[in-house]
RNA sequence: CGCGGGGUGGAGCAGUUCGGUAGCUCGCCGGGCUCAUAACCCGGAGGUCGUAGGUUCAAAUCCUGCCCCCGCAA
């Protein structure tokens, strides 16, 4: 491997900060990391450096902040003197500029197969479309989304019980070997990039809505148990009872079966509520203003025999 | 000062409007019934009602400060 290779890092949540830290921990050079600015997080509103920002301080890398590409960025970017840059889940687009500006231009990695599930939320569309296997790819950054050549790929199956925060940790851990490998080789792995054919735009993995992620107990039990392993922990299933939001983290397909669609009962201790084929056991439910507690606790807290969701 | 909900035995809740020393559904422990049980019956342990102070003969309940948890919106 070629550890001279001068590297510019970018990317802003924690997976990122992840892939950073292994790059780092694997002897690359890296020798600048870009991240988007501090933001508000949480109800009090409190400024936060983002995990790559944090991590790259940790490990005494300069760190430039931005939210858009000006000028001033650009500059930063060329005063390092890069030689390839690596990105991962940055949130901006690169403009033709920023995209010559390491010597041998940028790797994005991507969490699928691409070309399938390009954009902002490949992961939970993996689980929300019912797939059994995704992966993870490297990619030379192109003015497109995630439409550039292909340097490598890696498989990753989907377990039918998983949700879109583990399966991301997964991804995150199978990426960032694929990344340090690919930038171990980097030459030849750049010269055997391919390019990707078009794909349908239906294809595209959008960033789920919060109306997206309301579940609408008419719909199968599997595709309702899909969509809360999707959803979970961004944005988060929920649904509507007496005015209020009850957020769903948890849920299971059952064979109970109850009628009509909606209808919510205890069944041997689990809180089952009627679909149009099947039943859905709510194993972890948050109320608005409460912690999460299990369906179940939930249910008796409401002090009645059944109730209707919708 | 973005909007809002909540802190009551191990869990989830009721009780707070109209002050009078705590209740429900579970869990737990013991016993019974049963081939058996997550089902049923009997009994039991377990609570400074977030915290500090105030009002009162009396505060979970009224007043004030503080701490903690959470939903929505960004």
């Amino acid at each position: 491997m070629d550890s001279k290779n001068r590297i510019v890092f970018a990317g802003t949540p924690k997976n990122a900060a992840l892939t950073l830290s292994h790059l780092a921990s694997k002897g690359f050079n890296v020798v600048g990391v870009l991240t988007r600015l501090d933001s508000k997080v949480g109800r009090k509103g409190i400024i936060q450096a983002s995990a790559v920002a944090s991590q790259a301080s940790a490990l005494g890398i300069p760190v430039y902040k931005a939210n858009s590409m000006d000028t001033d960025c650009l500059s930063w970017i060329r005063s390092l003197e890069p030689d390839i840059g690596a990105v991962v889940a940055y949130g901006t687009i690169f403009d033709s500029d920023v995209l010559a500006a390491p010597r041998y231009g940028w790797l994005n990695l991507h969490y699928s197969l691409l070309p399938a599930l390009r954009g902002p939320a490949p992961v939970q569309n993996a689980i929300l479309r019912g797939l059994r296997e995704t992966g993870v790819t490297v990619f030379r950054l192109d003015q497109g989304i995630d439409t550039g050549p292909i340097v490598a790929q890696e498989k990753v199956s989907i377990d039918s019980t998983e949700n879109s925060g583990e399966l991301l940790e997964k991804l995150s851990q199978v990426g960032a070997e694929l990344f340090s490998n690919v930038l171990s080789d980097m030459t030849p792995n750049l010269a055997g990039a391919t390019n990707q054919p078009d794909l349908a735009p239906d294809q595209m993995a959008r960033k789920p809505s919060r109306e997206s992620a309301r579940l609408d107990f008419s719909s199968k039990s599997i595709e309702l148990s899909a969509l809360v392993r999707a959803m979970n922990p961004e944005p988060m299933a929920w649904f509507e009872f007496e005015g209020k939001s009850v957020r769903v983290l948890s849920a299971i397909p059952s064979s109970n079966r109850i009628d009509p669609v909606g209808l919510a009962k205890i069944i041997q201790n689990d809180l089952v509520v009627a679909c149009s084929e099947g039943s859905l056991v709510l194993h972890t439910v948050q109320p608005a203003g409460k912690s999460a507690m299990t369906g179940a606790e939930w249910f008796r807290g409401l002090r009645r025999q059944e109730a209707t969701l919708e």
